[in-house]
DNA sequence: AATATAATCTATCGTCGCTAGATATTGACT
DNA sequence: AGTCAATATCTAGCGACGATAGATTATATT
């Protein structure tokens, strides 16, 4: 059955082409300017044609975001494989957090800023957008006990400070200390925690 | 001028009838229900007269945001005075941020999350988006002595748990042991600040 | 070659934010 | 009081949006 091998490969193909056209135009010009008709240009096929793929615009904009949360998981693994001890991990994974948010906004704001379906409750959940937050608790695990929450509350303290940041609310320029403060606390946790 | 006087109160009371119905609606259908038309509905006038109210339908969300900033302010405040010392302080605040954001969620998403163009860089801020930050810090000063850079993160914090939580990315019933958290890594912040 | 199936297109629907131009209402001046 | 300019408001419509119905072309099977 090689023909219809051809035929679900080039589909497939058609299909990576929306996603990419979609997260270019949305990187370059914002999420509001990537219209499925422009989206149906790019790819030189007609509208309806982008509904055989996605059941709607936003399943598009889903399917960046799970490209996102793959490439986030990467960047954290790879910022821990790099580190020099475990206190240099956790420095290396807030940086690496809080350059990705700011380095692809429009990807970052497909995983956490619009509105989506992804499910994100723990069973449910696709591997893919639990990845990241095992590369946290892999780095943070060393410094507490009460694994799941430390992560969380890392992980929550790095997206405000990336979004704050990424808004313009607070000051530019000071972001390295306010990393430095937040990978400070989960060291300084363990002492603190035991209640 | 009592004639003047009565036009420009009534206008500025059709305004108000506009924000608040924007508002109504937000909250309870969610943002993309708020449309010129359903506002222009709502207000009995045709839909143009928003628009000598009004330069956009984002002009009008920043509207209900400044509103927003405004009543998050107050409830900031209302929660450090209720408090019994500076630790409790800072907790009831974090509880109080917290339950704000999850109490008001197209309020909240107003004024962190929908685009637009209300300006934060300092110096041109209205005082309305400073307000809520300085009693944060009011209840953070005594616990450093960069008092901006720890304001800041405090507040990323409480953000990023309050948008984790609001979109199920992390699991529900657990936030206070996270705000705790993060309190406690506020307490904990003078000794590891000084480098 | 004929026919059934799949792939793709054209054309259109209802709705959106927004605006131009017409009309009604109001206030000022003789 | 009556004319006229200015203000307030409306009706109607533009272009673009997401999405879909129904026609049409291409492909595969008998």
């Amino acid at each position: 059955m090689t023909v219809t091998d051809r035929k679900s490969r080039e589909r497939a193909e058609r299909e990576d082409r929306i996603v990419a056209a979609a997260r270019a135009i949305a990187e370059s010009e914002g999420w509001e300017a990537v219209t499925i008709r422009r989206l149906a240009n790019e790819i030189e096929y007609s509208q309806p044609v982008l509904y055989s793929h996605f059941a709607s615009r936003d399943a598009i904009v889903a399917a960046v975001a799970v490209e996102g949360f793959k490439e986030l998981a990467a960047a954290l693994r790879a910022a821990a494989d790099a580190a020099d001890g475990q206190g240099d991990a956790l420095m290396r994974v807030a940086r690496g957090y809080f350059a990705f948010a700011l380095s692809r906004p429009a990807l970052y704001d497909a995983m956490f800023i619009l509105p989506t379906q992804l499910m994100f409750a723990e069973a449910e959940t696709r591997a893919e957008l639990r990845d990241g937050f095992e590369a946290i608790t892999a780095v943070v695990s060393p410094f507490c006990t009460d694994v799941e929450i430390v992560t969380e509350t890392f992980w929550a303290a790095l997206h405000g400070l990336a979004e704050l940041e990424r808004s313009g609310r607070v000051r530019s320029g000071m972001h390295e200390k306010r990393i430095a403060l937040v990978v400070q606390a989960i060291i300084n946790a363990e002492s603190a925690e035991p209640n």
